[in-house]
DNA sequence: TATGAATGAGGTTTCATTCAT
DNA sequence: TATGAATGAAACCTCATTCAT
């Protein structure tokens, strides 16, 4: 529990100096202190700078997939599963602007060494929309020549872009709502022209 | 002439150098060696390290503006208008991998230290699209309820996005082709309902 | 009794340890990891890892020293004695390597440090040597002109260089007989010339 | 000119700290220091520490050696063409005491990673032992039994030992002189018994 | 303009040592 | 006695930048 919540606090002091800095301005020192321990310290539990930045990304993308299946639970309809993993995209960056940055400006860079890395977070994040845009074929709803998989993509992109356009704004305002029309638009070329 | 030769080839350097290790794991003696000046001499033409990001970035948007706007001359139909800035967009991420790579890695994180810069390239790209959009919707192709400037982010989203996946993947195949389905049911989406 | 088996164990591993690595390349806690104790067991029974040097040293000329009297024990003919001495270092060199080359190797450079710790113990070594070689004298069979301090420390010097040479070399053969040769060469050159 | 001046003052600064502090106690900015160059420098002609250490020891070996073969020139007994390098020897030790200090302490624990580097100068130096050693037994002055490569090492492990003693000891006298007794005592074991 | 040798500030990481349990 | 998580000082090395030529 002890050993966790040092773990917990080193990750959560990362995410806000990473989000204020960037992660190749960002110093050890300065997370070790935010976050309340020694320099040493991290290096107990983090194999290196770069790792504390794949565990943020990891942790990130555990989450919002707990928190995107637990929404998603009890809704069948195609459409609005999609509408749903939408919504709580943005709630997510909403309730974490930190750790939105993180994801959307730092963790881009990093797929430099992610390709050597973990990425399976993330494409399990890309099937979850892939998924559900299939089905969304196979109940007639959406037009049959999609290719599920890279629309999920590019839904993503659409979010992600979204979201650091709110990010990189000072005065924040919702992003959600104002998104909600953009969706819709995309959501509305998905389906079969009638 | 021959001033503007090397700043060109230095420029050049960077682009691939950048592309290759990220801004922050790029060293300025490699540019030089690559551009074939000395180390001293990049100074000469660039404040600094950053600047010269700055500049890549700055000096690609014109490239890509001028591209875009020369293949433009002669369109009317917004349709047609946005199809083909989508279409020139893919093209040259296509035929400069290195530049693509850096636009839409390295740019993302330069946002942070561009907001004291001049991010107008930037904004005069979305503006190309926004304005296109808000012409379709005078000419009653488009919705009426949509926003343009925000559509035209979600659209630079949608390319980005998918640019940044065929840049990942080592295999390279066709970017333009396969997207255009994607774009399509983008651009329906924008569509008035009948 | 369970007390002194752990300091004896902590030892014996730091032996290993250092011989593998050097003393400086030595992380203490690799010695606890291989003496099967905690990190902070080491500091109850040596001041600090200088510390455990000098015990190792300490401990392996009480060691050595004790094989050599033992051996020496009935033997009274100068030369036979010389002989001994010299038969019980290669045999503890062989018998022992990690500890030869911790010897052989680190020691040289303790003496650094050793300047203001207790020496005593090599003295004793070198006198054991020299002392022998005064009773040489006595007896005639030496040439009386010897300096025995210095010549012993000359002895030692070769049995150093070959057992260095032996535990350098990955492929070890028998030390003691091929550096017989060596040793009677030296031991002739002690003689009154007839 | 310049240059080599650079990495000659770094190397003398190098001897200096490292026969004062030892190798793994010297701080690469007290050599910088001591050379009056910026730290940064010294990367600029060593690899590393490490390389630093075994340039001291490569360079030591070249200036030794070329001092020997000097000396040796027009002397063909090989009892004087021994009694010669022998005394070369001490002189070098006896003129550069730091430089003398580094070769015999620091030198063996390097050993450890000479392994993987360069030992042919040291072996060049044996080398010129044993060969005069072996032109001995040519010419019937020293016993055809010897084993001139093993003879030699351990000529050297005692001249070694001899200067390690007198490097040790704070207060410095005449080395040479002193120890012209023990080698004299070490050639009268080679020579064939009357 | 051009060079490239020299600079030196600065950060990541290691690891001996401590101390609360 | 024993533990081992936590500490934090310290140093190697890198690399952007400068400046004498």
């Amino acid at each position: 529990m002890a050993q966790s919540d040092k773990r917990r606090s080193i990750l959560s002091a990362a995410v806000g100096v990473f989000a204020r800095n960037g992660f190749y301005n960002s110093k050890v020192a300065d997370i070790a202190r935010e976050a309340g321990v020694a320099d040493g310290t991290i290096y107990l539990y983090f194999k290196n700078k770069e790792d504390l930045l794949i565990q943020v990304f990891l942790d990130t993308m555990d989450t919002v997939l707990f928190e995107q299946e637990t929404a998603l639970r009890g809704i069948t309809d195609p459409i609005e599963r999609l509408r749903s993993i939408v919504r709580v995209h943005f709630a997510v960056v909403e309730s974490r602007p930190a750790l939105a940055e993180v994801i959307t400006v730092e963790l881009r860079q990093s797929s430099r060494f992610m390709r050597s890395t973990d990425l399976k977070p993330f494409g399990r994040y890309l099937s979850l929309m892939a998924k559900t845009i299939e089905q969304g074929k196979n109940t007639g709803q959406f037009a049959p020549e999609i290719d599920s998989r890279r629309t999920a993509r590019a839904l993503f992109g659409v979010m992600d872009e979204l979201a650091l356009e709110w990010a990189m704004v000072p005065d924040r305002h919702g992003i959600g709502e104002a998104s909600d029309a953009i969706i819709n638009l995309f959501l509305n070329g998905l389906r079969v022209r009638p």
